[in-house]
DNA sequence: AAAATCTTTCAGTAATTTTTGAAAGTTCGA
DNA sequence: TCGAACTTTCAAAAATTACTGAAAGATTTT
């Protein structure tokens, strides 16, 4: 395959792998093609490899960087703003723990505490189902909360080595 | 806050954190009405609970029993078909990571494998990022499916007990 | 300080995804 | 084997989400 077939692969499929985790494709798209990219592109560059308006490209190179995922570069002599991915997927994928858990992990570990609060007779069935199932995913959302937390501070080392062989050894 | 409003509050809030991970809405409220009904529920009760359609609410309890999280039940004596949900948190976890690594992490391996097979000069800039960035997300890919094929077979108080305890003693 | 170059915004439009509901299909009991 | 009870399907409609492009806003150069 060549190189342009196989980028324009690597994007379609990255733009569809982000659809099924709740990503817009065009963001995933634009994450993929930065990825490959060698060098930073400029917004004209990637709404001309994307075949994407202007709006649409600023829009979600915004939201890519409010996701840490992707860098503004001053180029000295340019005028243009150009971007730029991390490209360590390690790195990547920390830092989509890390903003995931805070979006939503976090918003929801407060609720959950109010959830299981319900008022009612502890005897009665309907109730203690409910509040049973609301303790357990509290349970399970705090424990991921601190597993996560740790997940995030680990270096790259301690992940690939620690980790992989806990998992490892285990098998 | 009485039972009712907090079942509702808990439907809608699960509806928007599945929206967040590419499930849609419906299937997410539909899992949540049945994590806490102390008994399962027929089509009707949950077209009824949810103000859906009878079509909606086959296709997404359809859905969800691909998917490994909800079940028939055959009531003796009663002509209708009813639905529960596996309510063990843990156990909903780990068949979402099975379901989502055989549906993506499974499919995606080979399309790397191949996408790292590209043509090209190895001292052309543009083809070395290529290759780097794929080979680097194929690593990682084979890991995590090595790890999740491990926290899948683990069972529960393995996964309770050995790797939260390793987790906890870190932080 | 005007012009040129570049970035951001957002109302309207387009594309995609989800839902409905009626018809077709199935199963079961009499 | 008929009919009632229930389930499934799917084309059309509705709802949601994403995109465009032109205008407004910035910033830099001349």
């Amino acid at each position: 395959m060549q190189l342009a077939e196989a980028k324009a692969q690597f994007i379609a499929d990255w733009g569809r792998f982000g659809t099924n985790w709740g990503i817009n494709r065009t963001m995933a798209q634009i994450h993929a093609l930065l990825l490959v990219s060698p060098d930073p592109l400029s917004a004209d560059e990637v709404m001309e490899g994307l075949a994407i308006s202007r709006g649409n490209a600023n829009m979600n190179l915004r939201e890519l960087m409010d996701w840490g995922l992707v860098q503004k570069v001053l180029i000295p002599g340019e005028r243009k703003e150009f971007f730029s991915a991390e490209k360590d997927i390690w790195k990547v994928a920390r830092q989509i723990i890390k903003e995931r858990k805070k979006r939503e992990l976090d918003q929801m570990i407060p609720v959950l505490k109010e959830l299981s609060e319900v008022e009612g007779d502890k005897k009665d069935k309907a109730v203690k189902t409910f509040t049973d199932t609301i303790n357990n995913i509290r349970k399970f959302s705090e424990q991921a909360d601190k597993t996560l937390d740790t997940m995030i501070k680990a270096d790259e080392h301690w992940f690939l080595g620690s980790l992989v062989k806990l998992f490892a050894g285990k098998n």
